[in-house]
DNA sequence: GGTCTAAGTGGGAAATCGTGGGAAAAAGCG
DNA sequence: CGCTTTTTCCCACGATTTCCCACTTAGACC
């Protein structure tokens, strides 16, 4: 299972490219050359980088959805509007499209810096000051330990015996 | 499985040709060569391109219905009136059906922008305008946690033990 | 502290893509 | 049957993208 850690600080050049820290591809390793799928976060105004395995499993789920149900199609559309399949350069950038920069706050054509983290089996693009102020700012009014609780029992099934059908 | 990704903006020229995006062509590959068909949308004022391999399963799905009932016989008639088998050209656009452009929010004789989006198995064409309201748009009072909700619960059968009749 | 290696950054050149227009072919009409 | 209109095909130019190379910076090891 892939296990992506590290947050890193990185710059993108006015070409829209997104150096990509090497640590994260040395983590990438075996599954770098199949490239990387880029898309909109669904809840933050951030990116999130899938590598191409952990997509086609959403590909996966996602083609099991029904052509006739209205629902359906919202999802498909809102979920997977945008993401795009990219790959590292020979210099170890990424090439993001214009489109998706703009969901995260960035902007092509001026330099600018942004944060890259890895998160187990995906990995999140912030504009600087949006990953200041939203991720690591608003700590004082925000209750971490509720929070947990409240996912507790979706993490832990023996917790929560009625649950067993989770893999 | 096929994986069409990324979103392209383009435009219609006066002559009612859609650019088709390169990178959308490159995927298509091996397909492309059997022709695309163009078809509206059945929920949004969007269109939808299959390729036609796509376009063969929806067939079938279609001569699944009963030739003896009206409401059946009554969709597939809404449902593949306009479906157009459609070619890319040499400089690699689509001559859409004018009547099918209408459907869009899209003027053939007009030249204009529009997003042409990969979503999987298949291409939803949609006017600019109506892509940045209607997919872009409209998050803050939109519940994707709800919808997801409702979706997974409908897509995973051990969640939801009263239906066994999905495949 | 110096040097060597690796990573990050910027820019330029070549190839590709998109767009518009125009000519040829086909279809429609008197 | 010939003329007009529409459609299709093809070419060319400008813009964009992609690839590659060189330079700078950072880090590690001696």
């Amino acid at each position: 299972m892939l296990n992506l850690l590290g947050e890193y600080h990185c710059r993108i050049d006015a070409k829209g490219r997104v150096s990509f820290p090497a640590k994260l591809r040395k983590q990438l390793d075996r599954v770098l050359h199949d490239g990387l799928v880029v898309n909109r976060d669904i809840f933050e105004g951030c990116l999130v980088i899938y590598p191409k395995p952990e997509w086609d499993k959403v590909n996966a789920e996602m083609s099991r959805l029904s052509r006739y149900d209205r629902s359906h199609q919202l999802f498909q559309r809102k979920f997977m509007k945008g993401a795009t399949l990219v790959e590292v350069d020979g210099s170890g950038r990424l090439l993001v499209p214009a489109a998706l920069l703009g969901h995260a706050g960035l902007e092509a054509g001026r330099a600018g810096d942004c944060v890259v983290t890895g998160l187990g089996e995906k990995i999140e693009v912030w504009s600087k000051a949006r990953f200041e102020q939203q991720v690591l700012g608003g700590e004082d009014d925000f209750d971490f330990g509720a929070l947990a609780e409240k996912v507790r029992q979706d993490i832990d099934p023996a917790r929560n015996p009625n649950d067993s059908s989770r893999n």
